[in-house]
DNA sequence: GCACCGTTTGACAACGGTGTCATGTGTTAG
DNA sequence: CTAACACATGACACCGTTGTCAAACGGTGC
């Protein structure tokens, strides 16, 4: 910025002035600090200014996901860049893994980096280490979790719910022997919808002491092997319930390994990509990750821009797609 | 950190050898400062330091992708993220759409934010206004794409040879009349794979003036609709070869469609999730961009290490998948 | 006892910008 | 003609941190 007074001949704040379009500079003034700009190709430097700036924000957003490669967290990822973009804000995307251990190094390093705000995917069982974050004025907003040990916002899908109706589904279509198919029960939404599953068979009078029910699965060659098992037993369930997409994909690897995929039912949460494609086709609690990202975004935005009312929790809606796989009748 | 000094009744100086970990400084000042770090949870700001800093490194790089809402962006992410998490820099994504007018804006936005390195999937047809970012010592890598104006590392697919490859496939299969569907032609990447098909075609004697392309597909509907009207005429093409996963996609979802999914065989450029569960299995060519991520984040580490060699392009090499849509022979 | 040396510590300037304020200039009202 | 005022401009301090340098201190060798 030096360079550009010195070229264009005027003080420092004029060049100042000029870049951040303060009022009061003649019109020449303008043009002859545009011009040098441009010669010298000049792009202040945002961190500079924000040390001295009043607002203190670097525009900037830390975002912390299981992975950016998953599609869900993809779509989460360009649902707060959306919203993000239109601020003029850039997005720090991190991938978590699910490992507890990696969260503390990611905030930390994110912190340091004094992002505006923090919309984060967390696994560690408490987050009370963010509460002087938090204190200093960072947004703080939980996407697909709920907090534990802080007060923040937070974006989720109705996960017992959509449980409980996909689980509703395959009993109105006939079934009473439903085995569970869950992801590690740390994670909140995996006991959530658990509890959506088995409030659901209780409701209709479904005995639940002799639901087969598998947790800790991650993965999909876990959810694979799970299932294998599950339907070599002496007498196999008529129907699967599958809590996330990777254990969705695993158990119908396992239904086509055995032959069974026409004849055993599969309700998965979250849409599996191409399940539309598949035969049968895959029906599937279909949560909105786009939306959920643009919520979390806007809800940030909102307590930077003064919002000081409770935390809120936004509920996302899901919905049930049937395809064809949670149609299937029990014999 | 005034705060800490004040409360630890140190000078500045002291506590910034603390967090930096500088040598002499005695145990007790070590511990005394550390306390009153703690105490007020104290996160250096790393802009700040790095502005008197003489490496001046904000620990930070660019990303620029066609959107981290798809799986072949997601992968390169990772591969990106994996590598830069390993030296404590984190990266900024920003999605692109393969809209042009948006490229300079993005880029801008990040040379504001002084990033150590960019890695760009770009999709306008020059980069030169590329070079002052260059010059100033921004290390500059391009992915999946050839950078035009400008001499920088570029990280690719062997496109060419690979669509040659697959279109050797069909060949190989008996099909003599196979059809292209293409992405718009203003990607460098849609005109590689195009003409690794053509140059295939004419290498085994094919004719290729009669040969039926489309290009300026970009999602599934367009090529779901090309797909339809091609296979509507009198003598239809006994395979397809389709340069994008959504093109795949779009495709196979119109010989579903039309019933012939077991009738006219097909290869993808890039691999389709799922791919292998859909009956038949989607034979592609699957490209590799987590390794592709990591390595353009690689040479952006080497340049900014020093390495001052000529500008060079690393070819990732993708692997074909056969599934069984790609071994369907002609009637 | 004194010069010399290495270790430990803090004062101060600097990084690239912005906020504040004073100064200079031209215009308008009385 | 002068006071009052709005506009245009730049000098200067400051944001949070690190590089440089000098000072204070204790130990060592002569």
């Amino acid at each position: 910025m030096r360079d550009v007074a010195a070229l264009a001949g005027v003080g420092l704040k004029t060049v100042s002035r000029v870049i951040n379009g303060e009022p009061n500079v003649s019109v020449e003034m303008i043009a002859r600090v545009r011009s040098a700009a441009e010669r010298l190709d000049f792009q202040p430097d945002i961190y500079a200014g924000n040390l001295r700036r009043t607002d203190r924000k670097t525009l900037t957003l830390g975002l912390v996901v299981g992975s950016v490669a998953n599609p869900f967290s993809g779509a989460v990822n360009r649902g707060v860049e959306d919203v993000a973009a239109d601020r003029g804000v850039a997005v720090f995307a991190s991938s978590l893994d699910d490992d507890a251990s990696r969260e503390t190094r990611i905030v930390s390093e994110m912190l340091r980096r004094r992002v505006d705000g923090l919309i984060l995917t967390t696994v560690q069982k408490n987050q009370g280490y963010l509460a002087a974050a938090q204190q200093r004025g960072t947004a703080l907003v939980f996407v697909d979790r709920q907090p534990t040990g802080i007060e923040a916002d937070a974006v989720v899908t109705n996960n017992a719910e959509a449980a409980a109706t996909a689980t509703g589904h395959l009993i109105a279509h006939g079934h009473r022997s439903i085995a569970y198919l869950g992801d590690r029960s740390e994670l909140w939404t995996a006991r959530e919808r658990r509890r959506g599953f088995f409030e659901q068979l209780g409701a209709v009078g479904i005995p639940t002491f002799g639901v087969v029910a598998v947790d800790g699965l991650h993965d999909e060659d876990s959810a694979f092997h799970a299932t294998l098992s599950m339907l070599g037993d002496a007498s196999p369930p008529t129907a699967l319930f599958t809590s996330q997409n990777l254990v969705t994909t695993g158990a119908i690897r396992a239904l086509r390994h055995l032959g069974l995929h026409h004849r055993i039912a599969i309700v998965g949460f979250d849409d599996v990509p191409l399940g539309d494609m598949l035969e049968p086709g895959i029906t599937v609690m279909a949560q909105d990750p786009y939306g959920m990202g643009r919520e979390a975004a806007n809800r940030v935005f909102a307590r930077l821009g003064g919002d000081d009312s409770e935390p809120r929790t936004s509920v996302i809606a899901s919905t049930l797609i049937t395809r064809g796989s949670g149609e299937i009748r029990p014999r």
